[in-house]
DNA sequence: ATGAAAGCGCTAACAG
DNA sequence: CTGTTAGCGCTTTCAT
């Protein structure tokens, strides 16, 4: 494995001189320049990224922390970051916390530590007091799931907004009994969506019945039927559900089905994301779509300025009610 | 951003004491380390990653390269690789490839150029001669997909014999008539379990049906559902699918339900994998279980082995036949 | 247009 | 037990 030096005795110049090809800096004449890429197809010459960032003290590499990979949510962020990323010549590498502070803390180590140059998280189950003090010296933007009171700047999208308008199309197509299917109130978006939730229905003067919030730990499929078992059994049953996640959403459409009941016309059904599979049910599902593409090119456009030192402005991206079948009459 | 130097001086001592200190060697003092450990607070320092790993020459950083984080698939697999890592004192990065070579060599580039220290790849499309190449010079790991030829070690299950297993299952149930549905034959599990087709079919005395052989180009839900369709507009439609991947035995399994056909007393249907969500299905999935948190274990014990430089040889898994409600009568 | 040399932050061999 | 020092591989300033 050649270095810089070896190359530079090779081609009889000096490793100045190789660094400068390296970099593509036009102050070398074609000769020089010709003589210099031999002898590194010659040695089979890959300069180290090791001796290159310790000097230029960056590293050119972005984490991106997810909770889980199997959440295909994170999917179209992921690809949103990685196009702003590659373009300015960032590279991207995933990292899954399980939403576990320590598994979390090995990749904030790695920022730390100037392996890595900014982090975009998109946990919520994140310990604030660490990612807080984390901001303090490094770069981090929060992706879609955020803590207000960090001041790290985040993109997300108007969450107590959106539920709104999923409870009132709802209640425009004639519902009046409607449950809210919401995930653990320990996260913000969930204690937002559940604010839109009653805003709706005070707004109509439906009266709120606590039986019909139902909270699950987690945002996955199974809970989504887990949930759905609750709901069905409640002595006044709902006519619509709301649920907070497509995932959820989907799981609760199987569970209606078992249950022999039929989407829409015994219970509508509205998910949150627009997944990819949420076309794919029977009956499609009414969704609110995020705009992930872009909220991850947000994310990581605002990441790379933080970077660079600049200031950066939390941003508010829309949203959109996609109406489909699991609603439709 | 305090560096080593000043925390020396801070503490009154020298930067090797330090660097002591840092790396747990115990041949410090216990007043001195206290001292030293006191300045590192108060000056919030944090050791450069950057200056150890050049003066080492390793990052500690694993790569794992899958095609897409969007199969559930891959999620056991790398906590078994996780597992492992972590006990050893490294770090695992994902990265999404989408099977796009180009992408790909952005990740060989980290190797190369000496920013993560092993790399362990589950991309069965994979430009074979770059991947080649690379072995030559740097540690790497063919996880559950592989190419022979390459002689990259790897870590695999036989999927020849278990994909006669799965279909001689069916033929022991009854079944004469079974369709194949396989992926691109460009990758070699998929001839592999051709092969194993074949054999059930021969071994039985069933004539191989060519039209009961269904490409599909990828292993997602949609792909089942479009080669299920294929299947059954047959005139001499099948009793049976074996389907290389659970996500498109799922995607079969819609279909026949949308024909108004019931799995298993029209169809039965097996699956490969074990994804969790086979278990969620109606009916449950029937399907080939690779040990793959085992695999994934293996994997990086391997990597790491040659990282170290010892010699690796490659290791076939067993695998299981799980029977449930979609071959049973 | 090119080279010499300093230095990024760290570890480890050697000396004491 | 601790300090001095060389050097990992690179970029960049300053000369020439």
């Amino acid at each position: 494995m050649a270095n810089i030096q070896q190359v530079a005795k090779q081609a009889g110049v000096s490793v100045a001189t190789v660094s400068r090809v390296l970099n593509g800096q036009n102050t070398v004449s074609a000769k020089t320049k010709m003589r210099v890429e031999e002898a590194i197809k010659k040695l089979n010459y890959e300069p180290s990224l090791l001796g290159r960032n310790l000097r230029t003290s960056e590293s050119r590499l972005l984490l991106i922390l997810i909770p889980t990979i199997s959440n295909p949510f994170y999917l179209e962020i992921i690809k949103g970051i990685e196009q702003v990323a590659i373009s300015q010549n960032y590279n991207i590498l995933l990292c899954e916390t399980d939403s576990n502070p320590q598994k979390e803390n090995i990749y904030f180590d790695l920022v730390r530590k100037k392996m890595a140059d900014g982090i975009i998280t998109m946990d919520p189950a994140v310990n604030v007091e660490t990612l807080k003090k984390l901001a303090e010296n490094y770069a981090v933007i929060q992706c879609s799931e955020y803590e207000e009171c960090t001041g790290i700047p985040y993109v997300t999208i108007d969450n107590e907004e959106a539920s709104y308008r999923a409870v009132k199309h709802l209640i425009q197509i004639g519902h009046h009994k409607i449950a809210l299917m919401n995930a653990d109130e320990k996260y913000l978006f969930a204690r937002l969506r559940k604010m839109g939730y009653k805003r709706a229905l005070e707004e109509n003067g439906i009266t709120l019945k606590n039986e019909y919030i139902i909270s699950t730990s987690n945002l996955g499929f199974e809970n989504g039927q887990y949930a759905m078992k609750k709901i069905l059994n409640l002595q006044d049953r709902p006519t619509a559900v709301f649920a907070v996640s497509d995932l959820l959403a989907i799981g609760a459409l199987k569970e209606i089905n078992i249950a022999g009941l039929h989407v829409p016309n015994d219970i509508a059904v509205v998910g949150f994301d627009k997944i990819d599979f949420s076309n794919m049910t029977n009956p499609t599902l009414t969704t609110i779509a995020q705009p992930m593409r872009k909220m991850g090119n947000v994310a990581a456009r605002m990441l790379i300025e933080k970077i660079k030192g600049e200031e950066v402005e939390s941003i508010i991206l829309d949203h959109e009610l996609v109406i489909r079948e699991s609603t439709s009459r």
